[in-house]
DNA sequence: TCTGGGGTCCTAGGACCC
DNA sequence: TCTGGGGTCCTAGGACCC
């Protein structure tokens, strides 16, 4: 166990072109085409595009319209979450079996630290050609692996392998590993960093480790300038992490046209709202921050947020908070995107322990504290569930 | 080119308290 | 005399990831 924790005993399993591959497996004859998953509306953007697909510049992210211009002959697919979870779920059950500290870090990545896997499974490497093995013979995909000291650095690792490889980098090695990258190759350092960086001269990681913290922190400040020069030498101490509680729990959408019209607005507000509460309530848990999001025609995009004396899980008081809070803002504009995040999350309530009486007496707490809060312009129980389509808002 | 939806983490200012 | 310093919470915004 020690000598392992001394080895590169960090592994980064990344699914190669996860949901374009997903959905070739069941339609065999996509086999070797250009796919793209993604929103297929007027307003969608990619999310998933196989190889062959990004061999025309297709990448996630990019609007959709975009990618058909780019290949028009490419097969455009909505995406099929279940279908993911699903998969996601079966990789989970491969991945713990090799051990029980498994991240899954989204539906399609995991950090596995298997330091003390070493007796069963053989080296970190032997771990990692199994597990590569078993996701190909049982699943039908292929992903891609870094083994390295850390998670970081295993990250960059399976960054490199991609698609369908292996890359293991020893303790020894890493500096020499990282050196040559470009900086962007750092899971942390985005295009704004990068520009930021390249203004200063600097494209690799072995030019950014060469850098002093001060010449670093006017642009960074000192926790980010810290970060990076640790980061360029392939230095991270964090663990392995099973199941993490989530610390937010959010529902947004973008419309196909603007809505205009304030009831629409409230309609939307009520349908996500309903939307998260039922996550909130699937967890056992409940909210005492609720966040609304808005973005506007021009793109312009801004959040309002409140918190509450007691948390909730209850959709009607979350969309009647969500719904002042838009009041509040005052949006002047026709509306793209409607959010609303939950934070703050603790245990929910046991509803079956708490008599609607105390609900009732929660939520008109939480009606004294936005009279208290926002005056006579705050909604009341009765104004929001039975609002007449003729209510203006921002009075 | 006209820009999704689900998250995490960080910064920064003001309120408030000691 | 308008004078502090630190800690924590709240809110808004932004970078970044897949």
């Amino acid at each position: 166990m020690e000598a392992s924790r001394k080895g590169s005993h960090i592994l980064h399993v990344d699914m190669d072109a996860f949901f374009a591959s997903v959905e070739v497996r069941r339609r065999p004859w996509l086999r070797g085409k250009p796919v793209v998953v993604g929103g297929t509306g007027p307003r969608g953007v990619v999310a998933s595009a196989s190889y062959e697909a990004r061999a025309y510049g297709i990448v996630s992210g990019m609007p959709t319209a975009r990618a058909r211009r780019l290949c028009p002959w490419a097969y455009f697919l909505p995406p099929d979450f279940l279908s993911y979870q699903e998969e996601s779920a079966a990789l989970r059950e491969i991945l713990e079996s090799f051990t029980p500290l498994v991240e899954m870090a989204s539906l399609d990545e995991a950090y596995l630290d298997v330091s003390g896997a070493g007796s069963l499974f053989g080296s970190p490497e032997e771990v990692a050609r199994k597990i590569r093995e078993r996701v190909k013979g049982e699943r039908g995909l292929s992903c891609s692996v870094g083994a390295a000291p850390n998670k970081l650095v295993a990250k960059v690792a399976s960054g490199l392998a991609k698609p369908d490889g292996l890359v293991v980098v020893e303790p020894e090695r890493v500096t020499e590993f990282l050196a040559p990258l470009p900086v962007s190759r750092l899971p942390g350092v985005g295009a704004k960093t990068r520009e930021t960086l390249e203004a200063l001269g600097i494209r690799t990681l072995g030019e950014l480790a060469g850098v002093r913290l001060e010449a670093l922190e006017p642009f960074f400040g000192p926790s980010q300038a810290r970060w990076l020069l640790a980061a360029s030498r392939g230095e991270d101490a964090s663990a392995v992490l099973p199941n993490p509680p989530p610390k937010q729990i959010s529902a947004e959408e973008t419309f196909p046209r603007d809505l205009d019209d304030d009831q629409e607005v409230r309609r939307e507000i009520l349908r996500l709202a309903q939307r998260v509460a039922r996550r909130l309530r699937e967890e056992g848990l409940a909210a005492s921050t609720v966040t609304l999001k808005v973005r506007t025609d021009t793109f312009r995009t801004f959040t309002r947020s409140l918190s509450l004396p007691a948390p909730t899980d209850l959709g009607w008081e979350i969309a009647d908070l969500a719904s002042s809070l838009f009041r509040r803002s005052e949006v002047g504009a026709r509306v793209r995107l409607l959010g609303i995040s939950l934070s703050r999350l603790g245990p929910g309530s046991l509803p079956d322990l708490e008599g609607r009486r105390e609900k009732r007496r929660r939520a008109e707490q939480v009606m004294d504290e936005l009279q208290r809060r926002f005056g006579r312009g705050a909604p009341t129980i009765a104004s929001f569930l039975t609002a007449s389509p003729s209510e203006g808002r921002g009075r």
